[in-house]
DNA sequence: GATTTTACTTACTAGTTAGTAAGTTGTCAA
DNA sequence: TTGACAACTTACTAACTAGTAAGTAAAATC
């Protein structure tokens, strides 16, 4: 599972098969069918996986305790993090990009992850201008789109241009959030 | 050619076969290899038609005497066509994802084409702060970033989201930018 | 100690992939 | 009218894809 996980954030769906995990591991291809009988079947189990660790960290005091700018700074360490691991994608912005070509299972999944992650974003947004600590116009629900869609984006962009840029994003989203009205 | 820039924002890269051109057209895979001897020469020269009409476009009079507004509504535009046309991604965000499984010159092309698009948007922004028509914190050219990742993002959120949630970004973001100071 | 279960292996299938070689047909120019 | 060429076709290859069936060895259970 942490090998596709890799692979998908790598490659994504349709850029990694059993035998890239098989060689890896030094095993043979139907021994990962033993253990996830289909593609769709792994692939959802470790979106699943990637769901619950997301809500085991949100609902854990060590997040749960952060103040809002710290809160999005844990946040923009995920992307930062992936970024650094060999340049990385978000799982969800991979699945999104093949998510013409994906099994409805794994639709549903990465609707879900979309969902929990813009939630949660939408709640730490609206906390932080409640405090007066982030400004913004509109709807919470708005700038996190806008917020995760460039983060997602972001981490796309700096293959191709580098990790800088990714940087400058993020720098750039603090900035905005940050400015005095 | 234009099948496969439709394959490409639609399944991406690794998510098309010369077989699905063929069938589309009615005729045999070799048909295609006879015009394309490979994949990455066809997918070069849909790159490639993509760049050259992007610099046809913005080197255009109708949209060189635009405003710097009504060249960003133009901009936006592209992104919401191409949602509303079966829900389809932007070039360079489609490549961005599969970067690493992509074969040289397609990463080139990738890079150049973004480079291209980035360096417009940031032009435009600079211009439409200069006549004190758009307000924003820092480099233009870091907001073009921004901008840009947010839409390649965004379209692909759009996929598990819906076509709202891309409109709310985009509008979003001209309310950030037109924002009085 | 016998039996079941787990975690594999070897060996395979049917379908798909990009790509090639050689033959066919229609068009167009000399 | 001939010949060249463009645009295909049929027929193929080698590699890879997800997935399966049957066998095996070790460990856990009874």
């Amino acid at each position: 599972m942490d090998l596709a996980e890799s692979f998908l954030q790598d490659k994504g769906f349709n850029g990694f098969s059993y035998a890239h995990i098989a060689a890896e591991l030094g095993v043979r291809n139907a021994a990962i069918h033993y253990h996830f009988p289909s593609k769709e079947e792994l692939v959802c189990a470790v979106i699943q996986r990637y769901r619950d660790r997301f809500q085991l960290w949100i609902n854990n005091s060590r997040v749960k305790n952060l103040s809002p700018l710290e809160k999005l700074d844990w946040f923009f360490s995920i992307y930062t993090d992936a970024r650094a691991d060999n340049g990385k994608v978000c799982l969800a912005g991979s699945l999104e990009t093949e998510f013409n070509s994906l099994p409805g299972s794994l639709r549903e999944q990465t609707e879900a992850l979309t969902h929990e992650l813009l939630a949660w974003l939408q709640a730490t947004l609206q906390e932080g201008r409640e405090a007066g600590v982030f400004q913004f116009n509109g709807d919470p629900a708005d700038k996190a789109a806008l917020i995760l869609s460039s983060l997602q984006g972001g981490l796309q962009m700096a293959r191709a241009l580098g990790t800088d840029k990714f940087h400058t994003v993020v720098e750039q989203h603090k900035q905005d959030l940050l400015a005095s009205a």
